[in-house]
DNA sequence: ACCCTCGAATGTTAAC
DNA sequence: GTTAACATTCGAGGGT
Protein backbone atom coordinates (compact mmCIF):
# COMPACT_ATOMS: atom_id res chain seq x y z
CA UNK A 1 0.00 0.00 0.00
CA UNK A 2 3.13 2.20 -0.03
CA UNK A 3 3.87 2.48 -3.92
CA UNK A 4 0.53 3.40 -4.68
CA UNK A 5 0.19 4.86 -8.12
CA UNK A 6 -1.88 8.33 -8.75
CA UNK A 7 -0.83 11.44 -7.72
CA UNK A 8 2.29 10.51 -6.18
CA UNK A 9 3.26 8.88 -9.03
CA UNK A 10 4.30 11.54 -10.74
CA UNK A 11 6.41 13.49 -8.16
CA UNK A 12 8.06 10.18 -7.14
CA UNK A 13 9.22 9.12 -10.38
CA UNK A 14 10.36 12.64 -10.98
CA UNK A 15 12.06 12.66 -7.72
CA UNK A 16 13.66 9.43 -8.43
CA UNK A 17 14.52 10.43 -12.28
CA UNK A 18 16.53 13.55 -11.24
CA UNK A 19 18.19 11.43 -8.23
CA UNK A 20 19.47 9.02 -10.85
CA UNK A 21 20.48 11.68 -13.62
CA UNK A 22 22.90 13.61 -10.39
CA UNK A 23 24.26 9.94 -9.17
CA UNK A 24 25.35 9.50 -12.86
CA UNK A 25 26.78 12.53 -13.38
CA UNK A 26 28.91 12.14 -9.81
CA UNK A 27 30.27 9.39 -10.94
CA UNK A 28 31.41 10.22 -13.79
CA UNK A 29 32.97 13.14 -12.14
CA UNK A 30 34.60 11.03 -9.55
CA UNK A 31 35.83 8.66 -12.43
CA UNK A 32 37.95 12.19 -13.89
CA UNK A 33 39.06 12.91 -10.87
CA UNK A 34 40.53 9.38 -10.54
CA UNK A 35 42.12 9.62 -13.65
CA UNK A 36 43.82 13.07 -12.47
CA UNK A 37 45.14 10.92 -9.80
CA UNK A 38 46.65 8.09 -11.90
CA UNK A 39 48.57 11.25 -13.89
CA UNK A 40 50.61 12.36 -10.85
CA UNK A 41 50.75 8.95 -9.94
CA UNK A 42 52.66 8.26 -13.28
CA UNK A 43 54.71 11.53 -13.36
CA UNK A 44 55.93 10.51 -10.29
CA UNK A 45 56.92 7.23 -11.58
CA UNK A 46 58.79 8.85 -13.92
CA UNK A 47 60.91 10.61 -11.36
CA UNK A 48 58.69 14.33 -11.64
CA UNK A 49 58.06 16.26 -8.43
CA UNK A 50 54.65 16.22 -8.20
CA UNK A 51 54.58 18.68 -5.73
CA UNK A 52 55.91 21.36 -8.24
CA UNK A 53 53.85 19.84 -11.16
CA UNK A 54 50.63 20.58 -8.70
CA UNK A 55 52.69 24.43 -8.04
CA UNK A 56 52.71 24.51 -11.66
CA UNK A 57 48.83 23.80 -12.60
CA UNK A 58 47.53 25.70 -9.77
CA UNK A 59 50.02 28.56 -10.89
CA UNK A 60 48.35 28.68 -14.30
CA UNK A 61 45.07 28.67 -12.95
CA UNK A 62 45.43 31.37 -10.89
CA UNK A 63 47.00 33.72 -13.70
CA UNK A 64 43.62 32.91 -15.40
CA UNK A 65 41.78 33.59 -12.39
CA UNK A 66 43.81 37.05 -11.64
CA UNK A 67 43.52 38.37 -14.91
CA UNK A 68 39.69 38.02 -14.99
CA UNK A 69 40.02 39.29 -11.09
CA UNK A 70 42.23 42.51 -12.33
CA UNK A 71 39.75 43.09 -15.07
CA UNK A 72 36.92 43.07 -12.52
CA UNK A 73 38.46 45.15 -10.03
CA UNK A 74 39.59 47.81 -12.75
CA UNK A 75 36.01 47.73 -13.64
CA UNK A 76 34.99 48.53 -10.56
CA UNK A 77 37.37 50.98 -9.74
CA UNK A 78 36.37 52.80 -13.21
CA UNK A 79 33.11 52.84 -12.15
CA UNK A 80 33.56 54.11 -8.67
CA UNK A 81 35.55 57.02 -10.02
CA UNK A 82 32.34 58.48 -11.33
CA UNK A 83 31.89 59.48 -7.43
CA UNK A 84 34.33 61.92 -8.79
CA UNK A 85 33.72 62.86 -12.07
CA UNK A 86 32.46 66.21 -10.88
CA UNK A 87 35.81 67.26 -8.90
CA UNK A 88 38.85 68.55 -11.14
CA UNK A 89 40.63 65.92 -9.25
CA UNK A 90 38.50 63.43 -9.99
CA UNK A 91 39.21 64.28 -13.86
CA UNK A 92 42.47 63.55 -13.62
CA UNK A 93 42.31 60.33 -11.97
CA UNK A 94 40.25 59.31 -14.54
CA UNK A 95 42.66 60.18 -17.28
CA UNK A 96 45.27 57.96 -14.90
CA UNK A 97 42.70 55.45 -15.05
CA UNK A 98 42.45 55.19 -18.54
CA UNK A 99 45.68 55.29 -19.42
CA UNK A 100 46.91 52.62 -16.76
CA UNK A 101 44.81 50.11 -18.85
CA UNK B 1 51.17 66.26 -6.90
CA UNK B 2 49.31 62.77 -6.02
CA UNK B 3 49.02 63.76 -2.30
CA UNK B 4 47.75 67.51 -2.25
CA UNK B 5 45.21 67.95 0.71
CA UNK B 6 41.68 69.17 -0.88
CA UNK B 7 38.95 67.41 -1.97
CA UNK B 8 40.95 63.98 -2.54
CA UNK B 9 42.02 63.68 0.91
CA UNK B 10 39.15 63.31 2.78
CA UNK B 11 38.22 60.79 0.41
CA UNK B 12 41.56 59.09 0.74
CA UNK B 13 40.96 59.38 4.51
CA UNK B 14 37.62 58.24 4.66
CA UNK B 15 38.60 54.65 3.04
CA UNK B 16 41.75 54.24 4.84
CA UNK B 17 39.39 54.32 7.75
CA UNK B 18 36.84 51.73 6.94
CA UNK B 19 39.43 49.67 5.77
CA UNK B 20 41.14 49.74 8.71
CA UNK B 21 38.24 48.88 11.22
CA UNK B 22 37.29 46.04 8.49
CA UNK B 23 40.49 44.53 8.70
CA UNK B 24 40.46 44.70 12.71
CA UNK B 25 37.39 43.24 12.77
CA UNK B 26 38.38 40.12 10.49
CA UNK B 27 41.24 39.74 12.93
CA UNK B 28 39.14 39.13 15.57
CA UNK B 29 36.79 36.90 13.76
CA UNK B 30 39.34 34.67 12.65
CA UNK B 31 40.75 34.85 16.29
CA UNK B 32 37.64 33.72 17.26
CA UNK B 33 37.55 30.74 14.77
CA UNK B 34 40.69 29.65 15.52
CA UNK B 35 39.30 29.24 18.99
CA UNK B 36 36.70 27.14 18.13
CA UNK B 37 39.00 24.81 16.17
CA UNK B 38 40.64 24.51 19.26
CA UNK B 39 38.17 23.57 21.04
CA UNK B 40 37.20 20.53 18.53
CA UNK B 41 40.96 19.38 18.40
CA UNK B 42 40.52 19.69 22.58
CA UNK B 43 37.12 17.39 22.51
CA UNK B 44 38.76 14.88 19.70
CA UNK B 45 41.87 14.67 22.41
CA UNK B 46 39.47 13.16 25.01
CA UNK B 47 38.10 10.96 22.72
CA UNK B 48 34.52 12.66 21.27
CA UNK B 49 33.74 12.24 17.66
CA UNK B 50 34.35 15.61 16.09
CA UNK B 51 32.19 14.93 13.58
CA UNK B 52 29.09 13.77 15.55
CA UNK B 53 29.80 16.90 17.23
CA UNK B 54 29.87 19.30 14.61
CA UNK B 55 26.31 17.10 13.95
CA UNK B 56 24.72 18.37 17.03
CA UNK B 57 26.02 21.59 16.79
CA UNK B 58 24.16 22.08 13.24
CA UNK B 59 20.94 20.06 14.51
CA UNK B 60 20.70 22.73 17.08
CA UNK B 61 20.79 25.51 14.80
CA UNK B 62 17.99 24.72 12.89
CA UNK B 63 15.22 25.41 15.29
CA UNK B 64 12.67 23.56 15.85
CA UNK B 65 9.91 24.32 13.27
CA UNK B 66 12.25 24.44 10.61
CA UNK B 67 13.96 20.53 11.34
CA UNK B 68 9.75 19.15 10.91
CA UNK B 69 9.49 20.78 7.73
CA UNK B 70 12.59 20.00 6.76
CA UNK B 71 11.90 16.44 7.38
CA UNK B 72 8.55 16.06 6.09
CA UNK B 73 10.18 17.06 2.89
CA UNK B 74 13.37 15.14 3.05
CA UNK B 75 10.92 12.42 4.24
CA UNK B 76 8.52 12.73 1.13
CA UNK B 77 11.31 12.64 -1.10
CA UNK B 78 13.41 9.05 0.54
CA UNK B 79 9.63 7.81 -0.03
CA UNK B 80 9.14 8.52 -3.58
CA UNK B 81 12.44 6.70 -3.70
CA UNK B 82 11.53 3.36 -1.66
CA UNK B 83 14.37 4.30 1.27
CA UNK B 84 12.01 4.86 4.17
CA UNK B 85 10.11 1.84 4.28
CA UNK B 86 11.89 0.59 7.43
CA UNK B 87 11.92 2.75 10.01
CA UNK B 88 9.01 3.83 12.31
CA UNK B 89 9.86 7.82 10.83
CA UNK B 90 9.50 6.40 7.61
CA UNK B 91 5.66 4.99 8.09
CA UNK B 92 4.47 8.44 9.43
CA UNK B 93 6.44 10.50 6.41
CA UNK B 94 4.70 7.51 4.01
CA UNK B 95 1.06 8.68 5.52
CA UNK B 96 2.06 12.48 5.41
CA UNK B 97 3.61 12.23 1.68
CA UNK B 98 0.03 10.37 0.46
CA UNK B 99 -2.07 12.91 2.07
CA UNK B 100 0.07 15.92 1.17
CA UNK B 101 0.23 15.59 -2.81
CA UNK C 1 70.86 29.46 -24.76
CA UNK C 2 67.66 28.47 -23.13
CA UNK C 3 65.75 26.10 -25.26
CA UNK C 4 68.68 24.07 -26.71
CA UNK C 5 67.78 20.54 -27.04
CA UNK C 6 69.74 17.55 -25.34
CA UNK C 7 68.81 16.69 -21.60
CA UNK C 8 66.82 19.83 -20.44
CA UNK C 9 64.63 19.04 -23.65
CA UNK C 10 62.93 15.83 -22.67
CA UNK C 11 61.84 16.70 -19.23
CA UNK C 12 60.67 19.98 -20.35
CA UNK C 13 58.06 18.20 -22.63
CA UNK C 14 57.85 15.26 -20.15
CA UNK C 15 56.21 17.95 -17.73
CA UNK C 16 54.38 19.80 -20.11
CA UNK C 17 52.80 16.65 -21.64
CA UNK C 18 51.47 16.13 -17.71
CA UNK C 19 50.47 19.37 -17.63
CA UNK C 20 48.21 19.31 -20.60
CA UNK C 21 46.69 16.00 -19.54
CA UNK C 22 46.02 17.46 -16.43
CA UNK C 23 44.21 20.60 -17.51
CA UNK C 24 42.18 18.69 -19.77
CA UNK C 25 40.91 16.47 -17.45
CA UNK C 26 40.32 18.87 -15.24
CA UNK C 27 38.22 20.81 -17.58
CA UNK C 28 35.99 17.51 -18.05
CA UNK C 29 35.42 17.54 -14.58
CA UNK C 30 34.59 21.08 -14.38
CA UNK C 31 31.98 20.11 -17.22
CA UNK C 32 30.41 17.73 -15.66
CA UNK C 33 30.12 19.63 -12.37
CA UNK C 34 28.61 22.72 -14.42
CA UNK C 35 26.35 19.56 -15.48
CA UNK C 36 25.20 18.92 -11.55
CA UNK C 37 24.41 22.43 -11.21
CA UNK C 38 22.48 22.47 -14.57
CA UNK C 39 20.22 19.55 -13.39
CA UNK C 40 19.74 21.12 -9.78
CA UNK C 41 18.52 23.85 -11.09
CA UNK C 42 16.32 22.10 -13.49
CA UNK C 43 14.63 20.09 -10.88
CA UNK C 44 13.92 23.37 -8.63
CA UNK C 45 12.31 24.70 -12.04
CA UNK C 46 9.61 21.92 -11.90
CA UNK C 47 9.10 22.91 -8.44
CA UNK C 48 11.41 20.13 -6.39
CA UNK C 49 12.75 21.13 -3.29
CA UNK C 50 16.81 21.94 -3.77
CA UNK C 51 17.79 22.18 -0.57
CA UNK C 52 16.28 18.25 0.32
CA UNK C 53 17.26 16.49 -3.33
CA UNK C 54 20.77 17.33 -2.26
CA UNK C 55 19.77 15.51 0.93
CA UNK C 56 18.95 12.53 -0.31
CA UNK C 57 22.21 12.74 -2.49
CA UNK C 58 24.03 12.45 0.77
CA UNK C 59 22.19 9.95 2.28
CA UNK C 60 22.29 7.78 -0.47
CA UNK C 61 26.27 8.44 -0.66
CA UNK C 62 26.95 7.03 3.21
CA UNK C 63 26.68 3.26 3.12
CA UNK C 64 24.03 1.52 5.27
CA UNK C 65 26.76 0.70 8.00
CA UNK C 66 28.75 4.15 7.87
CA UNK C 67 24.97 5.58 8.35
CA UNK C 68 23.89 3.21 11.08
CA UNK C 69 26.92 4.42 13.00
CA UNK C 70 27.71 7.84 12.60
CA UNK C 71 23.73 7.92 13.49
CA UNK C 72 24.30 6.06 16.42
CA UNK C 73 26.88 8.13 17.95
CA UNK C 74 24.86 11.20 17.42
CA UNK C 75 21.81 9.88 18.77
CA UNK C 76 24.36 9.39 22.45
CA UNK C 77 25.71 12.79 21.90
CA UNK C 78 21.83 14.19 21.49
CA UNK C 79 20.87 12.07 24.30
CA UNK C 80 23.65 13.24 26.40
CA UNK C 81 21.90 16.68 25.81
CA UNK C 82 18.76 15.74 26.46
CA UNK C 83 17.28 16.59 22.74
CA UNK C 84 16.14 13.38 21.36
CA UNK C 85 13.80 11.64 24.55
CA UNK C 86 10.05 12.59 22.25
CA UNK C 87 11.74 10.13 19.26
CA UNK C 88 10.92 6.30 18.77
CA UNK C 89 14.78 6.44 17.43
CA UNK C 90 15.92 8.96 20.27
CA UNK C 91 14.04 6.35 23.01
CA UNK C 92 16.10 3.21 21.08
CA UNK C 93 19.43 5.63 21.42
CA UNK C 94 19.14 6.34 24.94
CA UNK C 95 19.19 2.81 25.43
CA UNK C 96 22.47 2.22 23.45
CA UNK C 97 23.85 4.95 24.89
CA UNK C 98 23.95 3.38 28.51
CA UNK C 99 24.44 0.07 27.39
CA UNK C 100 27.54 1.28 25.78
CA UNK C 101 29.46 3.54 28.05
CA UNK D 1 15.14 6.88 33.65
CA UNK D 2 16.47 8.35 30.78
CA UNK D 3 19.31 10.86 33.04
CA UNK D 4 20.61 8.66 35.48
CA UNK D 5 23.97 9.10 36.81
CA UNK D 6 26.67 7.10 36.65
CA UNK D 7 29.01 6.18 33.73
CA UNK D 8 26.83 7.98 31.57
CA UNK D 9 26.74 10.99 33.31
CA UNK D 10 30.91 11.73 33.04
CA UNK D 11 29.96 11.77 29.27
CA UNK D 12 26.95 13.56 28.72
CA UNK D 13 28.02 16.52 31.16
CA UNK D 14 31.46 16.60 28.96
CA UNK D 15 29.69 16.98 25.56
CA UNK D 16 27.37 19.37 27.06
CA UNK D 17 30.43 21.35 28.21
CA UNK D 18 31.96 21.42 24.42
CA UNK D 19 28.53 21.91 22.73
CA UNK D 20 28.22 25.07 24.83
CA UNK D 21 31.76 26.28 24.42
CA UNK D 22 31.28 26.33 20.91
CA UNK D 23 27.81 27.91 20.55
CA UNK D 24 29.02 31.03 23.08
CA UNK D 25 32.39 31.33 20.78
CA UNK D 26 29.93 31.06 17.48
CA UNK D 27 27.91 33.52 18.96
CA UNK D 28 30.87 35.82 19.23
CA UNK D 29 31.66 35.15 15.73
CA UNK D 30 28.38 35.71 14.31
CA UNK D 31 28.45 39.01 16.45
CA UNK D 32 31.27 40.20 15.00
CA UNK D 33 30.37 39.12 11.62
CA UNK D 34 27.44 41.54 11.93
CA UNK D 35 29.71 44.19 13.31
CA UNK D 36 31.40 43.85 9.87
CA UNK D 37 28.67 44.07 8.01
CA UNK D 38 27.55 47.05 9.75
CA UNK D 39 30.43 48.90 8.40
CA UNK D 40 30.11 48.35 4.88
CA UNK D 41 26.78 49.57 5.26
CA UNK D 42 27.87 52.97 7.06
CA UNK D 43 30.63 53.08 4.33
CA UNK D 44 28.05 52.73 1.73
CA UNK D 45 26.11 55.61 3.68
CA UNK D 46 29.06 58.17 3.51
CA UNK D 47 28.51 57.37 -0.70
CA UNK D 48 31.52 54.93 -1.06
CA UNK D 49 31.52 51.69 -3.01
CA UNK D 50 31.28 49.19 -1.57
CA UNK D 51 32.33 46.56 -3.83
CA UNK D 52 35.45 48.53 -4.34
CA UNK D 53 35.91 48.46 -0.77
CA UNK D 54 35.67 44.59 -0.51
CA UNK D 55 38.16 44.62 -3.28
CA UNK D 56 40.48 46.09 -1.26
CA UNK D 57 40.25 44.00 1.34
CA UNK D 58 40.25 41.21 -0.62
CA UNK D 59 43.29 42.53 -2.87
CA UNK D 60 45.14 43.42 1.13
CA UNK D 61 44.53 39.89 2.34
CA UNK D 62 45.88 38.68 -1.46
CA UNK D 63 48.80 40.11 -1.36
CA UNK D 64 50.02 38.75 1.97
CA UNK D 65 49.02 35.09 1.17
CA UNK D 66 50.66 35.89 -2.25
CA UNK D 67 53.91 36.64 -1.06
CA UNK D 68 53.88 33.57 0.65
CA UNK D 69 52.82 31.51 -1.89
CA UNK D 70 55.55 32.64 -4.11
CA UNK D 71 58.23 31.98 -1.66
CA UNK D 72 56.83 28.33 -1.03
CA UNK D 73 56.98 27.50 -4.67
CA UNK D 74 59.83 29.13 -4.85
CA UNK D 75 61.33 26.42 -2.02
CA UNK D 76 60.02 23.58 -4.13
CA UNK D 77 61.37 24.44 -7.61
CA UNK D 78 65.00 24.86 -5.46
CA UNK D 79 64.16 21.72 -3.93
CA UNK D 80 62.92 20.04 -7.08
CA UNK D 81 66.08 21.28 -9.27
CA UNK D 82 67.65 18.83 -6.91
CA UNK D 83 66.90 16.52 -9.80
CA UNK D 84 69.07 17.63 -11.82
CA UNK D 85 71.90 18.48 -9.46
CA UNK D 86 73.99 15.63 -11.38
CA UNK D 87 73.76 17.20 -15.00
CA UNK D 88 75.53 20.14 -16.38
CA UNK D 89 72.67 21.90 -17.48
CA UNK D 90 71.46 21.49 -13.83
CA UNK D 91 74.38 23.43 -12.23
CA UNK D 92 73.42 25.73 -14.11
CA UNK D 93 69.70 26.00 -13.48
CA UNK D 94 70.28 25.86 -10.00
CA UNK D 95 72.86 29.08 -10.00
CA UNK D 96 69.85 30.97 -11.91
CA UNK D 97 67.60 30.00 -9.19
CA UNK D 98 69.62 31.03 -6.77
CA UNK D 99 70.64 34.27 -8.59
CA UNK D 100 66.88 35.30 -8.65
CA UNK D 101 65.97 35.11 -5.43
C1' DA E 1 8.57 40.59 -4.47
C1' DC E 2 11.53 37.25 -6.40
C1' DC E 3 15.39 35.48 -8.45
C1' DC E 4 20.14 35.20 -8.93
C1' DT E 5 24.62 36.17 -8.65
C1' DC E 6 28.47 36.49 -5.58
C1' DG E 7 31.19 35.76 -1.43
C1' DA E 8 31.77 33.55 2.92
C1' DA E 9 32.09 29.38 5.56
C1' DT E 10 32.01 24.69 6.33
C1' DG E 11 33.03 19.92 5.49
C1' DT E 12 35.76 16.58 3.08
C1' DT E 13 39.66 14.70 1.07
C1' DA E 14 44.45 14.11 -0.10
C1' DA E 15 49.35 14.76 0.93
C1' DC E 16 53.09 14.61 4.02
C1' DG F 1 47.72 11.45 12.34
C1' DT F 2 47.78 16.04 11.25
C1' DT F 3 47.76 19.68 8.32
C1' DA F 4 46.46 22.19 4.45
C1' DA F 5 43.95 22.59 -0.09
C1' DC F 6 39.86 21.76 -2.36
C1' DA F 7 35.15 21.44 -3.47
C1' DT F 8 30.69 22.23 -2.13
C1' DT F 9 27.01 24.37 0.19
C1' DC F 10 24.74 28.03 2.36
C1' DG F 11 23.31 32.83 3.01
C1' DA F 12 23.18 37.61 1.93
C1' DG F 13 22.86 41.53 -1.09
C1' DG F 14 21.56 43.60 -5.50
C1' DG F 15 19.13 43.86 -9.55
C1' DT F 16 15.03 43.30 -12.40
Amino acid sequence: MSDQPGVGHNLASQIKSFVERIERLEEEKKSIADDIKDVYVEAKGVGLDVKALRDVIRLRKQDAADRAERQAILDTYLHALGMLADTPLGQAAIKRAGAAT
